[in-house]
RNA sequence: GCAUGCGUAGCUCAGUUGGAUAGAGCAUCGGUCUUCGAAACCGAGGGUCGUUGGUUCGAGUCCAACCGCGUGCGCCA
């Protein structure tokens, strides 16, 4: 919230939505719950922030946020009890850098910023509508970016943290009146059997924090949504945070299902995004990258690509209005990214260099969206085809594509069933390869065999639609020429 | 310090429950377009799967130790 959305969003967003289609595929109601960081104390920094600067917020843009929360980070908040615990309990080097570098920033600003904050909580209106209205701010450039990324995110999907607010004092009592919960240096936290580390769940100032909202939005899901099965596209870095917010969940029940059985929860952990240092990506002057200025280049190769091949006269898409072949090259541009990130063990970081998937070449996006469009071309010459087409199989090529052709079925389920859409991916890759080969060697519109001609059309036909529809899964769109 | 994840070809990566000579893309080298879309196809070279031991008829896959890298670790999200 209140800020530009960087590159650590875009695995989360093409994951999930993947994940979705996957499930929805497979006849699952899927429940998309986007879960917005919009209630935190960074928001309240960043109010506190914007109220110093007396800023119009009624005319705010995504930069002015952007600028507003920067600044106030840069002011930084004190966190001394944080810094002596994290020394205590022998924290790693990194946070104990980290709270030092707060510490020494330390301000009046910080009361500031928890007096904004009860503000927003106590449900002060000015306070709140301007809450709302850096929220609306923030959301507009959020369904801005899927839009182009096609992925299918609105407002409808929306469930951030303010969205639970009601809930979190009834799931802390949940856990006092089971038992879970005890009282530990002021601050309420559940123990774990097999582990140190204990899940805090209030502070000791009676707030609550961000693992209460997961166990109150998991308690939510179970409960009233009735999913028997809940995904969370998250970092990997949240491993451990899951596993005992996971824990805490089981051993209050909460996982039980109002059938009787026993909801699955699971996180799908995914890696950083690297730059070519294989450190994670950073823009010249050491910035995160925005998405925005991610998927601009990628859209902008895309279409520089497209536009090129356009140019030959002999190219199926010479002619076409430029529009068209825009709309064409952003496709391909986005199909790059969304399947370089998917066609990989997504739990792993990957390094993102745009000239290897927008090459277009070998087992990328773009290829596979060739072979579409290749068998589409074809179609269209042809003059029909027939889905009864009595199929002939005689060549090793066009068994060999056949064959393939059968395995889409399970292909769908291994990757929704194990949360791992690059088995999918593999399938169109080796769907695409087979497909190529057959065609390399066998005739088709040119087949003078009125009955093999027919069937092959029928093969060429059913491995469009599977290429498309395996594509789509993966929130690829195949178009009928590039 | 504790925890957790990873280490496969020059580069980027696959390798479903342990199963036959470890696969692919890129890059390199060599072949295919006067005929259905060459963003394609065919072929070649290239790996002691981090190291050492163990379990097994059989280990890239399971176990242990070690080395290297990453990440996490109570009042942030």
């Amino acid at each position: 919230m209140a800020k530009q959305l960087h590159v650590g969003h875009l695995r989360a967003s093409i994951i999930g939505d993947s994940m979705a289609r996957l499930h929805e595929r497979l006849g699952w109601t899927v429940f998309r719950q986007n879960h917005l960081g919009d209630w935190g104390l960074p928001i309240a920094m960043t109010l506190a922030s914007l109220e110093r600067a007396a800023v119009d917020l009624s005319r705010i843009t995504l930069d002015d946020l952007n600028a507003a929360y920067r600044r106030a980070q840069a002011e930084g908040r004190d966190d001394e009890a944080g810094l002596a615990a994290a020394r205590e309990t022998h924290a790693g080097p990194h946070r104990i850098a980290e709270l030092e570098a707060q510490h020494a920033g330390a301000s009046a600003l910080l009361t500031h910023t928890h007096e904004t904050l009860r503000r927003l909580q106590g449900g002060d209106p000015p306070t709140v509508a301007a809450w709302q209205s850096l929220i609306a701010v923030t959301m507009r450039e959020v369904f801005e970016t899927a839009a182009t990324l096609g992925v299918k995110l609105d407002e409808t999907h929306s469930r951030g943290e303010s969205f639970f607010r009601d809930r979190l004092a009834p799931t802390v009592d949940a856990f006092v009146k089971a038992g879970l919960a005890e009282r530990d240096q002021g601050a309420l936290i559940v123990r774990f059997k097999d582990r140190e580390r204990p899940l805090l769940i209030q502070k000791s100032d009676g707030t609550s924090l961000y693992a209460t909202t997961d166990l109150a939005a998991a308690h939510y899901r179970i409960a009233q949504l009735g999913a028997e099965r809940v995904i969370y596209c998250v970092d990997a870095r949240q491993r451990d945070h899951f596993r005992d917010v996971f824990d805490a969940i089981h051993a209050i029940g909460w996982d039980r299902l109002p059938n009787g059985g026993t909801a699955e929860m699971i996180h799908v952990p995914f890696g950083a995004v690297l730059g070519a240092d294989k450190r994670p990506l950073k823009t010249r002057s050491g910035e995160n990258f925005t998405l925005k200025a991610l998927l601009d280049e990628a859209v902008a190769r895309g279409r520089r690509e497209v536009h090129a091949r356009a140019q030959q006269p002999d190219a199926p898409t010479a002619g076409l209005p430029t529009a068209e072949l825009d709309a064409i090259g952003q496709a391909v541009g986005i199909a790059a990214i969304k399947y370089a990130d998917l066609s990989g063990d997504v739990s792993r970081d990957y390094v993102f260099d745009l000239d290897r998937m927008v090459s277009f070449e070998g087992d990328t996006g773009p290829y596979a969206q060739y072979a579409h469009a290749r068998i589409a071309g074809i179609l269209a010459k042809a003059d029909g085809t027939s889905a009864t087409a009595p199929l002939q199989i005689v060549a090793p090529e066009e068994r060999a594509l056949a064959l393939t052709l059968l395995r889409y079925a399970t292909a769908v389920q291994d990757a929704a069933e194990q949360c791992a859409p690059n088995r999918l991916a593999a399938f169109i890759f080796e769907l695409a390869n087979a497909f190529n080969t057959f065609y390399q060697s066998c005739p088709v519109i040119k087949e003078a065999n009125a009955t093999l001609r027919a069937s092959r059309l029928r093969l060429c036909d059913l491995t469009r639609r599977v290429i498309a529809d395996a594509l789509s899964l993966l929130g690829i769109v195949a178009p009928a020429r590039m």
